[in-house]
DNA sequence: TATTGTTATACTCTATAACTATA
DNA sequence: TATAGTTATAGAGTATAACAATA
């Protein structure tokens, strides 16, 4: 590996440990956990079934069913019957979820700011660039 | 906020998820949560005090106190007194725990996957925007 | 008196296995 | 029989408060 490639490995490292720890500091603002914000963000465009939620938020169903029971004690959630399956529940987000959701938008400035330090050339470039990291 | 900036936001954000997936996955390949394998990073370059760790780490003293306990008993690191002040203790990666160390940086893959699809001279580019991105 | 580290405790996150209700 | 979700359980990560030993 070249030493170039190995700088880019370690800035890499250090910003998404930034950017980590900005995501959770924002969310604890709010008084979430980081996963729970998650929960709100998933919700943020729509309900969901419980499984469907496991698939976007890459966990076991059984942590789904917790995670959404102490959101859903808090009335940032609500769980309703799903109309076409009777065995599915649908979880949509409620009024005082979706502040908490805009909550932590709000104080999550972390990415922004970043972003803000870039002339609008180079975000083009880094978006082209980034983008072809992703593939 | 302009398109093109809510597009990098959106990049960053899924690059980081895939990013810290990643990690995990590679830390479990060898066996470690991602905390544990961080623990052996941070060590990896020398031995620390247990505050230290707490420190680097960004935790809190009692957390790093069951980490590294579970880490001993595995004995992939080991405390000893320090010689300097007799309330601190040293930790140190044995060397099992370096092997164990490689064997996660060998699992991730992913960074070194990611920045092998740009050419140098894109490398360079990245490199440079990133630099300014993290100031 | 202040600092280093541990212990006790509590809560969240997470998964596995067993279960219920429905498809 | 297969699927959606829950419950019971267990282990790991995390922090706070109280504490012991040392500075």
């Amino acid at each position: 590996m070249t030493d170039l490639a190995r700088t880019l490995e370690r800035q890499l490292w250090d910003l998404f440990a930034d950017y980590d720890a900005a995501y959770a500091q924002a969310a604890e603002q709010v008084g979430l956990s980081a996963p729970q914000a998650c929960v709100l963000v998933a919700l943020a465009d729509g309900d969901r079934t419980m499984g469907d939620l496991a698939t976007v938020l890459q966990c076991d169903a059984s942590n789904v069913t917790q995670l959404v029971g102490r959101l859903e004690s808090r009335e940032l959630v609500v769980r309703t019957p799903d109309l076409a399956d009777r065995r599915a529940r649908r979880v949509a987000i409620t009024p005082a979820g979706r502040r908490q959701h805009r909550a932590v938008l709000k104080a999550f400035t972390h990415p922004g700011e970043r972003i803000g330090r870039l002339t609008e050339t180079e975000q083009r470039r880094l978006t082209q660039l980034l983008g072809k990291l992703r593939d």
